[in-house]
DNA sequence: GTACCTGCAAAAGATTTGCATCTTT
DNA sequence: AAAGATGCAAATCTTTTGCAGGTAC
């Protein structure tokens, strides 16, 4: 359980009316640490907290996306996943699965932005840098040869 | 116009079978060198080829995708877009627009790839390595204000 | 009290699917 | 001829929207 401090006082910095949905949510995002979808985040709220609506957290989602409370996490699927901001980090992403990690490596940022500073790219004013590192993660089973298991909605 | 030739070597490289219908979304991915939605590819093929269906341009690009002639591009957009694929290249996104463009650095490339040689990551087998630069492309219009203009959908 | 939030249900948008028919090989 | 592709339309799934009523400040 995250401390409630930390969640409405991220809420109010951010000039947002503290509501039991919204802590509910930020609080869901944070606990979901594996990048959860929407759908995700819906079902986590909805064990302790029956009647919020699924709308509800799509625009309470957007909105700390607005703020800067959370991220989306870029993938090639069509569904959207959210990331609880902490420190800058990459991410590890699985060929085969759903499953994303984060790969936190201060010195291969350091590394990174040394080069970008020493190679401008042109026309172009850089705000962020992220590297997806996508592979096989070796303790997980390995790809499924069932076509539709891999492409089934719904298997998050 | 790309050399017919080339298209179809790729399709039997691949195993499939030519048909027009593959040549046209093949065409079209590599003509359009944006990182097209779905949508921008069936309209370009529209204009030439008015009889070919949705469903089967979302059926192709799947397949190709399969079979590797082709790559999704990781967004944060609920909507699917595809590379054509060429050499090892990052990406520059707009974090204002939709816009996506190639970046092509063979010597940051072989930084990174010597870093993580010299850095395994445990338990994980590094396949490829994608970095997203975002920011702010300075030829293009600033951040639009008008919220409903950001957030629309079927701008691209 | 006012500005902002939420719930609800309907709508919209993107993608997938099933199946009969047609094309490649 | 067999295997595989396509067209079509309906279905599915995710996300957005409009608005009446509610809540935090």
């Amino acid at each position: 359980m995250k401390n409630a401090s930390e969640i409405t006082s991220k809420l109010s910095c951010a000039r947002l009316k503290i509501t039991p949905q919204r802590i509910a949510v930020l609080e869901a995002v944070m606990e979901l640490n594996n990048h959860p979808t929407a759908e995700k985040v819906i079902d986590f709220i909805k064990a302790n907290h029956p009647n919020i609506a699924t709308g509800t957290v799509y625009k309470t989602l957007e909105t700390f996306v607005e703020k800067g409370l959370i991220k989306k996490v870029k993938t090639d699927r069509d569904i959207m996943r959210y990331d609880a901001m902490t420190v800058p980090h990459h991410h590890l992403y699985s060929s085969s699965t759903d499953r994303i990690e984060d790969f936190i490596d201060p010195e291969l940022q350091k590394m990174i932005e040394k080069y970008f500073n020493a190679h401008k790219i042109p026309n172009f004013k850089i705000e962020d840098i992220k590297l997806q590192v996508i592979g096989e993660f070796l303790t997980e089973k390995k790809k499924v040869t069932n076509k539709n298991q891999q492409h089934e909605r719904k298997k998050y």
